[in-house]
DNA sequence: GTCTATAGACCGATAGAC
DNA sequence: GTCTATCGGTCTATAGAC
């Protein structure tokens, strides 16, 4: 349905992905700034070193979390763009995002709204990209400003909205079908 | 039409509202772990003593810009229980939310989705109470899970849709415009 | 209300042994 | 791949002069 795109960068090895895992946990709960390498170090139960064996610098680091994150998102774009027919790759796409940001729920809001990672994925080509693609599934071609408009609330509404302690008493099953009955009335789909 | 809700805390000074409105710029371009106060010093041509004098910690600062922000919210949220209608009352909820969101556009979503802002918020009775507040004029008495998941989409997206990079180039009043359209239209409202 | 100067902890990052 | 030890720099916070 398209030309599928590079993948971020090399796939991480074992010792690389506990990094990663332990930076996201820790920058979803004091944020990118406020975490440092000692905290990650301390997460994983060694030392610094052994952290920078895996990785040169922080920014690193934090790019390798947050193009992790993203390519969540690229699997759920690439899924809905082999599907057979426009409708049916809306509601994958739909259903994609609402199941990554549940089963993330504790970590994807605070990570993908940061300010350092805002700032890394400004220029990213690979986020356009999938951002991009994944406007196209669920508004169509460009629709000008409302299409725009319409699919940052949606992305937004959906990463944002299971970080909100309104919802912290609601258990998995109950958010993700309420979140997928609300987005899918947001674009104007049967429920 | 409810008894309104003391004052977070003191006004500020005009020293300290300066302090509070270059903490808030640098907040929301490096997240609040990110700023250090040496940061805000030089932000308003001053050295960290002088900033320690209106705030004797960080911590302080962190959340007397917090509650900044939610007294804006609060300002929106009091003004629409005045209205003389249940219909008028969600309508001025409504808009004062976007004009919010719009107006500090580069600033409101990331300040208040930062991880530490979220913590300080989490046990904090005003920030409770206006929310509990909003939830009412939006989505009226509580429908359960499903108004409790509408209105933290409708406040995740309507604050985190304007820090998008989909909108970056949109004018404030076109923003404005589509924003206030389709979150009518998420609340089922006429446009 | 602003300054200089400083304390003590922690920061990111590196060197080199095992 | 992990460790100890260390570098220079920055952090929050305080003391005390003007």
């Amino acid at each position: 349905m398209s030309t599928a795109a590079a993948p971020a960068g090399p796939p991480l090895s074992a010792a690389q992905t506990r990094v990663i895992n332990a930076a996201q946990t820790l920058f979803a709960r004091h944020g990118v700034g406020g975490t440092s390498l000692q905290m990650i170090a301390d997460e994983l139960g060694v030392t610094k070193a052994a952290v920078y064996h895996q990785y040169r610098t922080k920014d690193e680091i934090v790019l390798a979390a947050a193009e992790t994150e993203l390519r969540r998102v690229q699997v759920v774009v690439e899924h809905a763009e082999a599907a057979r027919s426009t409708r049916q790759a809306r509601d994958r796409a739909i259903t994609g995002i609402v199941d990554l940001a549940v089963e993330r729920r504790h970590t994807v809001g605070t990570i993908l709204g940061d300010p350092i990672i805002v700032g890394f994925f400004a220029d990213h080509d690979l986020f356009r990209d999938v951002m991009l693609r994944l406007r196209h599934l669920l508004v169509g071609e460009d629709a000008g400003a409302e299409g725009r408009v319409r699919t940052a609330m949606l992305i937004a509404a959906t990463s944002g909205a299971v970080t909100h302690p309104f919802v912290a008493d609601l258990d998995d099953d109950t958010l993700r079908t309420q979140l997928l009955q609300l987005a899918r009335r947001f674009l104007g789909l049967p429920a």
